[in-house]
DNA sequence: CCGTTAACGGCACCCGAGTTCCTTTAAGCT
DNA sequence: AGCTTAAAGGAACTCGGGTGCCGTTAACGG
């Protein structure tokens, strides 16, 4: 064998995918900040030794969880109407959010990207993904001229978003399907006047 | 004495001002998860059992820390325009979540709140307390008739903060004035759309 | 099919956060 | 001022998360 050659296959890989799943589970019981390593090894049928080696902290082990989640995108709505485009997104969104099992991963995910740099990159790189996957819907939006030229489109998708992630983590309130649909509201009317084209102002 | 008194005043006070103050500089330093009580026990030359005692847990004294905190709430805007005190309201968030300490501090206290259930008590309570002294303003545009009536106040102030606690926390993007700019004109422009109104629609 | 060695696994050890127990200080009442 | 006792302080102890060491397994190349 070829001296220092990587061994990505069979088993590492098995136990890359075993450990992935034992930390989702825990980080869904316990929470990111009661998270113990040996615990994860112990789910994933691991060695202690083994985990500590490949990930040494918990926020590194978050971030190549939150590198593969990046990888499974769901695909975009394609409604032809704007509004129903971003109701698409922000249902999605919301669900995603209200499920026990992702919504706890999610929180869980966001908290480790506050405390590690490595775990914040991959956050970043996970919601540019998802935000470049919606994109189009806001693209075909402006060629339909239901939205001025120049709208920015990645705006657009973010400010769907962002109601529902401060119900979430800010403010506790409830995060309803009226919820989700105000937020896809919001950013088409916010859209539409303007805000998110570069010509309007810093003034 | 009286039996079963307590004794809140005097040296009871001062510690825990040291304390919080302490765990505020700690906090900003370390963030959440790095956090040891006896060192914030250290940093205010106070004995660790103390600590230990009165808080207990990281997260119980972070939420006391946001009980304290809640109650220094800076005043409102009141130019006498919708847009302009919303666009106050914005860069008054952006500069708190742009400012080393504070931002630090609020990631921290987030981070907390999704850890604990009294952490989390209290920073609702916190954004409950900051939404309600700005509500005002959108209510007096609501009698100036700049906004329809049954325009939900704290839903349009909500509106305002979330794309810039989004960029804090998720996206990574920039917070900075054109940003808060963006995100005030997105509420009104919403706001104003009747996106607000509990006329409009689940449909 | 075989040799090399990257990667895993088990065990013993260490260290410091959190607890326990007791002593000392001073807040608050008379 | 004096007494009572809440609350703080100090020091020793525990115990489990994290580390180091070394033997074992199995991926990859020939």
């Amino acid at each position: 064998m070829t001296v220092g050659a990587i061994r990505p296959g069979g088993r590492t890989a098995r136990v890359r995918a075993a450990v992935l799943r034992a930390a989702a589970d825990a980080l869904v019981e316990h929470g990111f900040d009661r998270l113990d390593l040996a615990d994860v090894a112990r789910r994933a049928e691991v060695g202690k030794t083994t985990v500590y080696r490949r990930w040494g902290t918990v926020a590194g082990l978050v971030a190549d969880l939150l590198a593969d989640m990046a990888e499974q995108s769901s695909p975009r709505a394609d409604t032809g109407s704007l509004i129903e485009d971003l109701r698409a997104n922000a249902r999605l969104v919301q669900r995603t959010l209200v499920d026990p099992r992702q919504g706890a991963l999610f929180r869980a995910v966001i908290v480790a990207a506050t405390c590690d740099s490595r775990a914040a990159e991959a956050l970043h790189r996970f919601y540019a993904a998802r935000i470049a996957e919606w994109t189009p819907c806001v693209e075909q939006a402006v060629q339909r001229a239901e939205l001025p030229a120049g709208t920015d489109a990645a705006e657009v998708i973010r400010a769907v978003s962002a109601p529902l992630y401060y119900r979430l983590l800010m403010s506790g309130d409830p995060l309803d399907e009226a919820a989700a649909s105000r937020a896809a509201e919001g950013a088409a009317a916010a859209a539409r006047a303007g805000v998110y084209t570069p010509a309007n102002g810093r003034n």
